[in-house]
DNA sequence: TATATCTATCGTAATATTGCAATAAAATAA
DNA sequence: TTATTTTATTGCAATATTACGATAGATATA
């Protein structure tokens, strides 16, 4: 128990979870806004401007690398973080499917 | 420790990922999908549908309808389930404007 | 080389999520 | 009234997430 059962739904189904999942955290939003806003920046920048330890944005900053939001070059003792614009289409085009899907209101029953 | 500090975001940022962590589970991707397609249903139908228990679908049913994505109304024995239209595109909205905050691309440092 | 700076990882604690059996609650049917 | 049907809730176990201090590793600077 306590596992989620990702055989008994479809792939675009746990895609769309995963990348849902990915975003599903305050601080991750708001590192990706961060980022969008000054277009590179490095993990110290995100301790000051977030209030989170620097162990803690480290960990959010590889979950959002682990599901291939964004990139991470190294550069001298620092890292610039980057959107991977690529799978941020991909992301924002799965929402869009999704959302889409749903345009005709709701039917007779409710 | 172990606990989201809500505190040190905005309110939009605090929101986005409410919203995202609704639709973080494969299975609630499924639920909203199938409530799509049938345009109303039931928890029974449901539990066929997907292969869990009756009372985890009861569970992630109660989360979406806690997030407001989608209400029920009782018809005999039965519940009623669908999409709450207006809260679908508020999510909807909120979704589109986060992704279109990014559109230019990566920054020179990448 | 020694020191400082920056990021990643490890270990740990607290909390949240996932899933299910058992049971309760509420309405219908016999 | 007494089943039957359908959904919600409770209690529990397993796993995942969140957060942070301590520490390691890697690069730059004195």
């Amino acid at each position: 128990m306590g596992v989620t059962q990702t055989h008994l739904y479809t792939e675009e189904q746990n895609e769309i979870a995963q990348l849902a999942k990915a975003i599903a955290h305050p601080a991750r939003i708001a590192i990706l806004q961060h980022l969008i806003k000054t277009k590179s920046c490095i993990n110290g920048d995100l301790v000051l401007e977030i209030g989170l330890a620097q162990a803690t944005i480290s960990q959010h900053l590889r979950e959002l690398k682990d599901a291939g939001l964004i990139q991470g070059t190294i550069e001298g003792t620092r890292v610039n973080y980057c959107i991977d614009s690529e799978k941020w289409d991909a992301l924002k085009s799965h929402f869009e499917d999704f959302f889409q899907s749903y345009a005709d209101g709701c039917g007779p029953a409710c």
